[in-house]
DNA sequence: CAAAGTTGTGTAATTTTTACACAAAAAAGA
DNA sequence: TCTTTTTTGTGTAAAAATTACACAACTTTG
C-alpha cells in the first residue's frame, strides 16, 4: 500500500543533468603516495626521496604523484612504482586517504596512501634517481608533509597484514631460507620468535616448497631454500571464524 | 664521503612556490559515501535512499555528499551522518576510496567510503527523509553508481572487524542479552555458533558487565542484560602476535 | 496447569600453542 | 687437517584454547 502511494507520487526534483551536477562540485587536487617497503640486512626499509620543495629542504618525502584525469587510484600508484623503480607486478594495496587541510604547504591536497612490498635485490629493480634511497623505517623522522604519519600507518598495516596473509614473501627473493623468513617476521613485528615453533608453524601450513637447494655464500652452515606456493595458498585460503579481542 | 658531495651540491630545481605548484594540479570532485549499518529483527540492515538522479531512477543509493573546501574526509562523513540521522558520537571508520573513472554518470567523481554502525532503535535517531530506509543487506541489489560494490566491501570489512574488535556493540542497545549478541554475530558472519561456547568465550574475556536486569516484554523466559565495558577493553587491548593464513 | 520455548550451565576430547636442548653440518682460522 | 665457531635442523611434554554436546529450571502462553 504505502509502496503504491510512493510509486505513484510524481518524481519531483529528480536531477536530469548529471554532468551539470558534477560540474558544480568543488574539486580538490588528489595525489597518491607510495610507501614502498623493502628488506635488507635484517631491517625493514622504505624508499624515500629528498623533497623537491624548498619548504621541506633536506627532508625526505614518499614517492608520489598527482592522479591524472580519468586515472584510477590503483593505476596512479602502479605508475609511480613503475616510473621510480622500474618494477612491474609488485604487491600494492590501498591503505587510506589522508586529508588534513594543511597537510600540504601549497594548499589543500588530498592523498591516498598505498603500501607496496618489493625485494630490494630484485635484478629488475632500477633506482635511477640519485636522491632516492632506502631508509631504515625505525630511524625515520622529520619527513615532509604528513609523510611520517603515512609511513607509521602503513607500517602498522603491514605488521597486521603479514600475520594474516603471506605478504612477507614479497620482500624476500623467490628462494629463501627459513632463517631469512624468520628474520623478516622478527624485524617487522619487533619481537623474537622461537625458531622451532616458527618452523613448525610454517611446516604445518604446508605452503613452503623445499626446492632441494642450499644457501650459497653464507658464512656458516647453509640452510635449505624454499619457495612459497602462492597457487596452493590461493586455492585453500581459509575463512577464519573466531572472536578475539 | 658520498654524503658530503651530495650535501655540497647546490640545491638546483628546488620548488620555491608551493602554492603555484598546487594550483597547477588537476582537480577532481570528491565525495564521501556512508555505509550505515543497523541491526533489526536479527538482520543486518543498511541505510539507503532513493537516488535523486533521473539516470538511476528507482535505484537505491548510499548517503553521501561532496567534501567541502578545507573539510577533512572524516568530518564530511560525520556531517553526512549527523544531517541524515541526527546522531552524534557514532562509530565511523574509513574503508577505502573508489575511483573508477566511469563510476558516476555525470563524469569523474572519486568517493571515499565510510562504514558506520548504529543502533536502529536509539531514541535520538531521526530519519527525517521519507525516502530513507533500512534495507536488509542480504537482499540489496541494483544500487546506483558503484554503491553495491561499496556495500559489499564494507560488509566484508565489518565481518572481519567484528571478530577482532568489539564493534558489534554499536549495533545493539546499551543493554543487551547474550542471545541478542549471539544473533548479531550469527547474522553478520552468516554462521551458527554454539551457544555455550559463545557465552564461555565472552565470559572469559571478562568485558561484559552483568547489570542485574532482565529482558522485558520478551515472549519467553527473559535473559540477563549486560553492558559492554569499553573502558576496560581500551585499557587491556592486547597486541596479538601470531601467524595465521 | 500443561505445553512450548528459552535460559543457563559443565565436562571431556581434541587441537593448538608454548617452552625448551642437543647433535650434526659447514665455514673460518690456526 | 684439526679445532673453534656458528648455524641448521629436529621432538616432546605441558599448558591453553577450542570444540562438541545434554539437561534442568524458568517464563510465557493458552
Amino acid at each position: 500500500m504505502t509502496k503504491k502511494i510512493s510509486n505513484e507520487k510524481p518524481h519531483e526534483h529528480l536531477i536530469k543533468d548529471a554532468k551539470k551536477l558534477v560540474q558544480a562540485y568543488p574539486k580538490v587536487p588528489l595525489t597518491v603516495d607510495c610507501v614502498i617497503f623493502g628488506f635488507e640486512e635484517n631491517k625493514l626499509k622504505v624508499l624515500v626521496i629528498k623533497s623537491d620543495l624548498e619548504y621541506y629542504q633536506g627532508h625526505y618525502s614518499l614517492l608520489g604523484d598527482i592522479v591524472k584525469d580519468n586515472e584510477e587510484l590503483d593505476q596512479a600508484a602502479y605508475r609511480v612504482l613503475k616510473e621510480r623503480t622500474g618494477m612491474n607486478d609488485v604487491f600494492l594495496d590501498q591503505v587510506r586517504a589522508f586529508s588534513h587541510p594543511a597537510r600540504h604547504p601549497g594548499g589543500r591536497v588530498i592523498t591516498v596512501a598505498y603500501c607496496s612490498l618489493l625485494n630490494i635485490n630484485h635484478h629488475e629493480l632500477k633506482i635511477h634517481d640519485n636522491d632516492l634511497n632506502w631508509h631504515t623505517v625505525s630511524t625515520l623522522k622529520d619527513m615532509a608533509f604528513d609523510h611520517k604519519e603515512i609511513v607509521d600507518e602503513c607500517y602498522s598495516w603491514l605488521q597486521k597484514m603479514i600475520q594474516e596473509h603471506p605478504l612477507g614473501f614479497n620482500l624476500l627473493p623467490e628462494k629463501f631460507s627459513l632463517r631469512e623468513l624468520q628474520n623478516l617476521y622478527e624485524a617487522i613485528l619487533g619481537v623474537s620468535l622461537d625458531r622451532r615453533n616458527f618452523r613448525k608453524k610454517f611446516a604445518s601450513m604446508d605452503l613452503l616448497v623445499d626446492i632441494n637447494e642450499m644457501e650459497q655464500d653464507v658464512p656458516h652452515r647453509p640452510g635449505k631454500l624454499y619457495k612459497f606456493n602462492f597457487e596452493k595458498y590461493e586455492k585453500n585460503k581459509r575463512k577464519w571464524i573466531g572472536i578475539d579481542f
